[in-house]
DNA sequence: CGGGATCCAGTAGGATACTG
DNA sequence: CAGTATCCTACTGGATCCCG
């Protein structure tokens, strides 16, 4: 594959709208909890901690319109949707897990440093 | 290194909210930008296509309170500042460019897909 | 159960002007 | 050159009600 060295600044702005579709607050939370295996719609709400269905809606909308994941509509009486990711849902689950096994890593480091800037710079502030 | 096989519903959160912080408009462009090599405020503003200076400040200035950049006053009389990613940064930037890499790879398709899907969504629509 | 419609608050982000 | 301050808009995201 052909992956560069540097993805350099041409690169950015495309990266930029792939995080812009994906880095929005839900997106890759529900692309993880998908990963494992397809879901109905209340189950996702269940496990995405804190998501209004409203939010939800929209992230698996907006997912599904990129064809991250599918959406399949069982029943009829009892509505049933169940909601799996695509190929290309899969692919990108697994940069996603890599950025998140950083972030569990590195997210105390984060916090501390935050700390400490705010310690630093609030003594001189007003 | 211990990166379970399914980093699950209990990590999302922790993975949210360093996307919160990286997965903004501008941050991991600044961050991609920086790899390369340190470079003053005005190089970066010139380097990220469309930032603001506004922007570039507040992104900086987050980036620096995160510790995954570092900032340094050059001069007095023409003020020149450096910003370089710390090591932090860089080790972020392994994982942005994996995401990065894919963004490149499936950017056609997802602009695609998305087409494909507004293209069947309308014929319904209003 | 799944999800559309509406309303509403908070914030991200842009433009401009000013400062040291 | 490297910001700061202010203002303003658009989008994000939440709550609530309603519908098949």
């Amino acid at each position: 594959m052909n992956m560069p060295t540097s993805p350099d600044t041409r690169s950015c702005s495309k990266v930029s709208e792939v995080f812009s579709r994906v880095g929005d607050k839900w997106s890759m939370q529900v692309v993880v909890v998908l990963q494992s295996q397809p879901q109905r719609f209340n189950d996702l709400r269940r496990q995405v901690n804190g998501v209004s269905q409203q939010m939800l809606t929209r992230t698996l909308r907006f997912l599904e319109r990129d064809g991250l994941v599918e959406r399949t509509v069982l029943g009829t009486s009892p509505p049933q949707v169940s909601y799996a990711l695509t190929p290309l849902g899969r692919s990108l689950a697994e940069p996603v897990r890599a950025l998140a096994a950083w972030a569990l890593g590195n997210l105390e480091t984060l916090q501390d440093n935050r700390r400490h800037y705010d310690a630093a710079h609030e003594e001189g502030a007003k």
